[in-house]
DNA sequence: GCCGCGTTGAATAA
DNA sequence: TTATTCAACGCGGC
């Protein structure tokens, strides 16, 4: 077999700008592109069936790109370290790259399969900053080893850094792959698993329902559809969007960013390409500027201890939140699309269903479930969110979750989310609702917001009854509002 | 240690 | 449709 190199897939899931695939290609005769599915994240109560189906299609693309350069994918499941320190026996692998992660457990993750290809098998190990514009360990030294906490500063550090490095093209061919890989030690799929194949697990193939189509040439596809429309881009203005829009965002290329179908530095690329020499809006509300949102959120977490969680934490609020048994009932009314309020219940809808919502959307239900209503942590939110969003991004969704629940980032408390105004200024007439929750598809738009307050004949006419076909509302917004804006204060003075 | 700033609501007025 | 005000203040940044 000549010498062996393993390039271990983890986010990255492409051939172009990917450092490490291009450095284990160059340096063996042998390559072992290799996924593994880590049996701790094996669960669709932490990745339900949306985001693991994306991921497998997204495996089964990866594996036809790569056969049309001559190699193909392998999927191991199991413990990532003793998986690879048995292919790494037993295959007499000398090489072995991947691209570096900031998230805490893979962070641990890479640092412990480095030592251990190292100093246990005196493998040659490479890994790169692959999933994000900078490298975070450069930026943090541009900032005295500390992370910005707002994006003011963010921009200034950034201004005074190297531009992002250009994204490298795809291989044009790669070093074969044993033909008959399969190891007597590990359990290595014989073709690229469905979700069949995870059943044992709890996944059902049916329970799939997101519409959006997975791998690294529909994202290159999506992205070159949405930079076309040059006006769109270069106007492009947040928070001046819609988030009740009922046009399936095809252009949306969140979660192929989060897989790393689509490198984030070709993305930044072909932008700056396309907003070079034409009046554009600027950071921080730009496109460009998102992309920035992007990597600070990933810069902190990278740096701040526990910050997916309150304590321990030390640029989090410390909030009395409901948390554990006494809120759990709360969280799963809100979870299942049944707080009685029309507009937080369709979002929760399309979350589940299409495994998306609109980022507005996301700040709705959030404002809700923290600090505007249900007082519920948002350690509890974020779980959620993690588990259904087709492109949850540990990063970003705790920072999110942070801003929305005034913890950190955010502090005007006093400026909420209505649940039964803030998607009427883009939907008066709740087509959003109507599509998300057809129960009320047929209520008068006068009620459509708050449903509670028809006449019964009203209800009866339109085919639901308030109580019995869709529930009343789980809280008084007007009196809890003012009473958790009290409990803000009082945190906030404490 | 203090100064000045802080992407992202809602009601109102024009 | 867009701008103003509300209204107060904690906190990051220098």
């Amino acid at each position: 077999m000549g010498e062996v190199a393993i390039h271990w897939f983890r986010k990255g899931l492409r051939l172009h700008d990917n450092a490490g695939l291009l450095k284990a290609a160059k340096s063996c005769s042998t390559l072992i592109p290799l996924y593994i599915l880590d049996t701790e994240y094996l669960d669709p109560k932490k990745v339900g069936v949306n985001r693991m189906g994306f991921l497998l299609d997204s495996l089964k693309c990866l594996d036809e790109d790569l056969r049309e350069k001559g190699s193909c994918l392998f999927v191991a499941k199991g413990k990532p370290l003793e998986i690879m320190d048995s292919l790494i026996k037993e295959f007499n692998v000398k090489t072995l790259t991947f691209e570096r992660d900031t998230e805490p457990y893979n962070k641990a993750l890479d640092e412990e399969m480095t030592k251990m290809a190292e100093t246990k098998h005196q493998v040659e190990v490479h890994s790169f900053w692959g999933h994000t514009l900078f490298d975070p360990e450069y930026l943090l030294e541009l900032n005295n080893g500390k992370a910005p906490l707002t994006m003011t500063s963010f921009l200034n550090i950034a201004s005074e850094a190297c531009n992002p490095s250009k994204p490298a093209d795809a291989p044009i061919s790669l070093p074969a792959s044993p033909i008959d890989f399969k190891s007597k030690q590990v359990d290595v799929f014989s073709k690229i698993p469905t979700l069949s194949d995870l059943a044992e697990y709890g996944y059902v193939p049916e329970e799939k329902t997101t519409w959006f189509v997975a791998g690294e040439k529909e994202a290159i596809k999506r992205m070159e559809d949405f930079l076309v429309q040059k006006k769109r881009v270069t106007t492009f203005e947040k928070p001046k969007t819609d988030p009740t829009s009922l046009v399936p965002d095809s252009t949306a290329l969140s979660p192929y960013i989060s897989m790393g179908s689509l490198s984030v530095r070709l993305f930044y690329a072909k932008l700056k390409e396309v907003i070079a020499s034409t009046a554009h809006t600027e950071p921080p509300v730009s496109l460009e500027g998102q992309l920035y949102w992007r990597e600070l959120a990933y810069l902190i977490g990278f740096s701040t201890p526990n910050f997916n969680q309150m304590l321990g934490n030390p640029i989090c609020m410390q909030i009395p939140w409901l948390e554990g048994e006494a809120a759990k009932p709360l969280v799963d009314n809100w979870e299942k699309g049944q707080t009685g309020y029309p507009a937080v219940d369709a979002a929760m809808n399309q979350l589940k269903t299409d495994g998306w919502m609109h980022h507005l959307a996301r700040h709705l239900v959030a404002c809700f479930l923290t600090r505007g209503d249900l007082w519920v942590t948002w350690e509890m939110g974020r779980d959620v969110f993690e588990k259904y969003l087709v492109d949850a991004d540990w990063s970003i969704n705790n920072f999110s979750w942070h801003w929305l629940s005034c913890s950190a980032f955010f502090h005007e408390y006093e400026t909420e989310y209505g649940p039964t105004t803030f998607f009427e200024k883009t939907d008066p007439t709740g087509q959003y609702i109507r599509k998300h929750v057809p129960i009320l598809k047929e209520y008068p738009d006068k009620y459509i917001y708050e449903p509670w307050t028809a006449p019964r004949d009203v209800q009866e006419a339109a085919g639901c009854v308030i109580g019995k076909d869709y529930p009343e509302p789980m809280v008084d917004h007007k009196v809890v509002h003012k009473d958790n804006m009290g409990k803000m204060k009082k945190a906030y003075e404490g």
